[in-house]
DNA sequence: TAGCTACGCAGATCACT
DNA sequence: GTGATCTGCGTAG
């Protein structure tokens, strides 16, 4: 019998001293699975020339095999009884010197790596037991025949439960938990049932709240109610920090078991509010996935990451309000107390609203699209450079090489280079073209051929010439690299996904291929490679210095640009401006090209696109000083015009206040204000009398709402010692631990919280 | 269970008078 | 008192 899936949860488990894979997921046919593989053992390499070190350091079991190092160093196989046997072992090794190789590739992940497996699976199962359509019953699969599938789940297939607790106003007593979706629209009370009853009659809640008696009786009604419930996905907002750790604690309290997964095992709440790291959570057989998570990991940007802001962007309604808008731990505790229905509508239309968010932002689906592009599991799809090992140890084991561990020696370690940024000629114009080169970082690794494995280190005298020489002066082989496979491979699904208007599907491959770069940059990554990463923003900067020099050699004017764009004026009217774009961008590719084949002998993958025409265009200047200002302008972008010729002009900014969280609202008002009657050609006059007209607003207070600054604390309140940053002197005032976004105005007393 | 660099700006603080 | 420099944040790409 053979059975399509996608993975949910790749793990292992201990069973009498063998780990054992633990695949869980959901067939394509409907159930839940489970997949056991007893058959595999962990492993990894060192140099055979450490053979004799690595038997002293404790390492049992090597094997000969004929792979090699990046550098083309024979190595052997080690290989340990279970997981946690590696991490001493690799300690021994490495206090003996010895470098191991792929040994911090975990367990389960390796399992997948190997067999080419990423997010889809076939599953062959001896036995030919029962079809199993739409069975609820985990199916458990023993020692199957385990291969790369070719299913996608088409969006909405997999199970999403949405969780929202209420607790009293300390964050401890849990009063009540409402779940949404896979079939369920229910709030569990810590009330006695009659209570409810009677409080909720007549209210359209009735039917939909249950009362558990006690604190004790909901957190066991809920694990029971969960563990029944056939969901692949638990998502919350912020319910891994806040639902989940609260419940996980309270159920702690009251010696209830918090058991809600696909096999036996507890709820497990890893906490980690450092700046870097993501608190995770771990049910047995589901995945849980924070709805904020998902929204900064899509890049969705917001004000703030609320869950009232993210659905009044999103959908378009708010949270419910308790108590004539004033909301707060005390609004919930007195509507539990004095306003039931109202509490109940409260706390279930949380949970809705995040289901909402979710599949209208289609952050369910991305998650699972980047899952099988990348094959993490779907909580783990931002993880850039985890996402990079699948894809490259793969091909590199079919090339016959082995990768390095993680951790660059101290003389490997340089800094690295970024995009050029052009001086900014400072001023107003019209009709400007404005040019990017698209995915300028993928189509230099395609072009030019930059990989890790293609990388020569330290080329032979004969050899240079037969090289691609970059910039910055890596050489590269000819013979096609393993990155540049990858990106080549990339680009046509990207393509053919926005073509057939899947903006999910394009969003994701366009995410994974500009994580490529950065990943090359890092330490943290084991193909890190400061000559690898340089070559490639060498050879940007030269790209976009070409491309000013070429255009300006052909007389005319470049504005500015920055990285991979280029702002050029037109000196025409509109519409002939239009076709003067398209047409020096087609110049600019011909010349290109040739230039690329003239000194590297490769064929350019380089595309510049005509991005956008700018009725009007401005460079401001820096603050103080005459010197034009980077990364900042305003334009009045000036569409083609459409069928019926009507197109809608819109002033865009970039970099400047009004895209800036840590402005105000009133200086946000009043530079698109400004910026508007400047664009539409209003009169000195006009402007002027605007202004005069704002300020008097401003002094009568019609603007009172509009003063509130906004800045985050990116560190501990105790940790300012340097200096004391107003929005630290606000914070302060308030006298109580606080994080994240501080709230503060000026005052004629300093800033106040 | 860690993608990157380049840049502008405000305000605090330092260095110097 | 004043200009230079540092710190901190948020942004562009």
């Amino acid at each position: 019998m053979r059975h399509r899936g996608f993975i949910l949860q790749p793990t292992y488990r201990i069973e009498a001293g063998r780990p054992v894979v633990h695949l869980f997921g959901r067939l394509e046919k409907g159930g839940p699975f489970l997949v056991r593989d007893t058959r595999t053992v962990p492993y990894f390499f060192v140099r055979a020339a450490d053979a004799a070190l690595a038997l002293e350091a404790g390492a049992a079991l090597l094997a000969p095999t004929d792979l090699l190092t990046m550098r083309g160093e024979a190595v052997v196989r080690v290989e340990v009884p279970a997981p946690p046997a590696t991490v001493p072992l690799r300690d021994a090794l490495r206090a003996r010197g010895v470098a191991p190789l792929e040994a911090d590739v975990r367990f389960a992940m390796r399992y997948l790596i190997d067999r080419g497996i990423r997010g889809s699976v076939t599953i062959e199962d001896k036995a030919p037991g029962p079809d199993d359509a739409g069975d609820a019953a985990l199916r458990i699969f023993e020692d199957p025949v385990v291969s790369p599938g070719d299913w996608e789940p088409a969006p909405g297939t997999l199970k999403v439960l949405s969780l929202d607790i209420e607790t009293d106003p300390a964050g401890k007593r849990v009063y009540a938990a409402a779940l949404a979706g896979a079939g369920v629209e229910e709030t569990l009370l810590a009330l006695p049932a009659a209570e409810v009853e009677s409080k909720l009659r007549g209210s359209p809640w009735a039917g939909q709240a249950v009362g558990c008696g006690d604190e004790r009786g909901l957190l066991s009604a809920l694990v029971l109610r969960m563990g029944a419930i056939d969901f692949d996905i638990l998502t919350g907002w912020n319910v891994i920090d806040f639902d989940l750790a609260v419940l996980a604690a309270a159920a702690a309290r009251r010696g209830v078991v918090f058991d809600v997964g696909r096999v036996p095992g507890s709820l497990r709440v890893i906490r980690d509010r450092s700046a870097w790291g993501r608190s995770r959570a771990e049910i047995p057989g589901r995945v849980v996935l924070d709805g904020i998570d998902l929204l900064k990991g899509a890049f969705v940007k917001l004000e703030d990451y609320r869950l009232d802001t993210a659905a009044r962007e999103i959908l378009g309604e708010g949270k419910v309000t308790l108590e004539d808008g004033r909301g707060g731990a005390q609004a919930i505790e007195r509507a539990f107390h004095e306003d039931l229905p109202r509490f109940v509508e409260y706390n279930l239309r949380d949970a809705l609203l995040v289901l909402g968010i979710l599949d209208r932002a289609g952050l369910v689906d991305l998650a699972v699209r980047r899952s099988l592009l990348t094959g993490m599991p779907p909580d783990r799809v931002g993880a850039s450079i985890a996402s990079f090992d699948f894809l490259y140890l793969p091909e590199l084991r079919r090339r016959g090489h082995v990768a390095p561990g993680v951790g660059a020696k101290p003389g490997e370690v340089a800094p690295t280079l970024g995009g050029a940024v052009l001086e900014p000629a400072p001023g107003l114009y019209d009709n400007v073209l404005a040019f990017d080169f698209k995915s300028l970082y993928p189509s230099l690794i395609r072009t030019f051929n930059l990989d890790p494995l293609g990388f020569v280190p330290e080329p032979g005298a004969g050899e240079a010439g037969d090289l691609i020489r970059a910039p910055n002066g890596a050489c590269f082989r000819r013979e096609p690299g393993i990155l540049p496979e990858m990106v080549a491979a990339l680009f046509p699904r990207r393509d053919a996904a926005k073509k057939r208007g899947d903006a999910i599907g394009a969003h994701a491959l366009k995410i994974l291929m500009n994580s490529f770069y950065g990943v090359l940059a890092t330490p943290a990554c084991r193909f890190y490679s400061a000559p690898v990463a340089n070559a490639i923003t060498h050879f940007g900067q030269w790209v976009l210095h070409w491309a000013r020099d070429q255009v300006e050699a052909w007389g005319h004017r470049v504005l500015y640009g920055d990285t991979d764009s280029l702002f050029v004026t037109s000196g025409l009217d509109r519409e002939p401006a239009r076709r003067f774009g398209a047409a020096l961008c087609a110049r600019v590719n011909d010349a290109l090209r040739a230039e690329v084949r003239a000194r590297w002998g490769v064929t350019s993958f380089l595309e510049l696109e005509f991005d956008a025409l700018y009725a009007r265009f401005f460079l401001p200047a820096v603050r103080h000083g005459g010197a034009g200002a980077r990364k900042r302008y305003a334009g009045l972008l000036s569409p083609p015009p459409g069928p019926d010729g009507a197109a809608r002009d819109e002033v865009v900014f970039v970099g400047m206040e009004v895209v800036r969280r840590d402005w105000t609202e009133l200086s946000k008002i009043f530079q698109r204000g400004l910026f508007e009657r400047l664009f539409r050609g209003d009169s000195k006059e006009a402007v002027t009398e605007y202004l005069r007209g704002f300020v008097k607003d401003l002094r009568e207070g019609r603007h009172d709402d509009h003063l509130v600054y906004r800045k985050a604390l990116r560190k501990e309140l105790r940790d300012y010692t340097a200096t004391t940053p107003p929005h630290v002197q606000a914070a302060r005032k308030l006298g109580r631990p606080v994080s994240g976004i501080i709230e503060y105005v000026m005052t004629s007393a300093g800033p106040e919280p």
